[in-house]
DNA sequence: CCGAACAAGTCAACAAGACTGCCCTAACCC
DNA sequence: GGGTTAGGGCAGTCTTGTTGACTTGTTCGG
């Protein structure tokens, strides 16, 4: 097996791979001035570049304690989702993980077999099962999120205030209506943190 | 089937889910002073979201037209990457990718088959296979770039430049080593323009 | 109060994309 | 010449997503 440790180890200096820029001159280097706020082309396919890394090296964080549990990733964003709304009802979270039915039925399963999901019928609506964590549940979901909180936090921590307030406004930008306007409220209460609990 | 639309729609607001702050008490509102810069755990909570939700969309933005013509994420994925390095090796791009040979090998098959990589012997080392679009390829990724640039220039428009230098800081620091190093590079590049072609 | 609409669960079947383990060929290099 | 490396290939498995159709309660409007 390819050793895999090395792909940014060597700095791909010597030989730059060609370094071609042919075929695709549309990057352009812009008309001359306006050197901030134009959006050049490297930065977008930089920002693909993040993404693409931060997200999985973010969600490999709690993969060990999923494995050694036989839970995959989908289990653990019911149960982050789950812990972030206890009571949530099944459609609600069906909505805001957009997967079919089958798919979140399959981990939910699994989830209350398992001890870690509690149901009860709705209060107004009968025809509901509302969600919520057990005891073990929020446990386990706190093993997993103390892991993905390291890497959060370290990153956040070099960063600086300014550069998270940066990072949370371009990430609302990126997703869409929906997800937006569900993490909205979430934001009120990091932007405002007066609302102590009593 | 229910329709999906609206799971941020209703704010959840005049019975919030029970709202128990049972349980756990250890995100503890902070030791009365020290606003800025403490790491509370809604904001880790946030930024969990944030990255599943962005992620998501960013990555369906391309979709649509990967499905018409019957590719999936990881052909795009390996578009991205052959594009971004022409003339890369598969163990090089495997080290990108952080996949298995098995799972590439497909991928690039059928992107050699539809005629989208051309595979050439390495020069000095001719057990090599150096990969790189054809002007098929070239075309294909550019129109998948093209949806999930809208995306992303629009958001990185309305964060505006110090908000998209802050996202940077902080999608570096959650990214592995590994990453780090790899995206370094292409930074140089953003941050410092004056390198013009020729 | 009845029938339509809805919430949730269920079955069967399927596909993408990841994985493992093993083996092979060709080329490199000591 | 022999061990290592680059790449490819085969066989089988697993997770997580998909569709479509059907059932069982429950709610709600006419």
């Amino acid at each position: 097996m390819p050793d895999a440790k090395g792909f940014a180890a060597e700095p791909r200096a010597p030989e730059p791979k060609a370094l071609e820029a042919k075929g695709l001159e549309s990057k352009g280097l812009a008309p001359a001035g306006s050197n901030l706020l134009f959006l050049r082309e490297e930065e977008i396919r930089l920002a693909q570049d993040l993404l693409f890394f931060a997200y999985r090296d973010f969600t490999n964080a709690a993969d060990l304690i999923l494995a050694e549990l036989g839970l995959g990733r989908a289990h653990h964003r019911a149960l982050h989702y789950i812990g972030r709304n206890p009571g949530i009802s099944v459609s609600e979270l069906l909505a805001i993980l957009r997967i079919t039915k089958q798919s979140l039925a399959r981990v939910l399963t699994a989830l209350v077999e398992q001890g870690y999901v509690a149901q009860s019928p709705g209060h107004a609506d009968r025809r509901q099962r509302l969600l919520a964590l057990t005891q073990a549940g929020q446990a386990l979901e706190r093993r997993l999120f103390e892991r993905q909180r390291e890497r959060l936090a370290a990153a956040f921590r070099e960063a600086g205030g300014a550069a998270v307030e940066g990072f949370r406004r371009v990430m609302r930008g990126i997703m869409d209506e929906a997800g937006r306007g569900y993490v909205e409220r979430s934001e009120a209460a990091v932007r405002e943190p007066r609302i102590r609990p009593s």
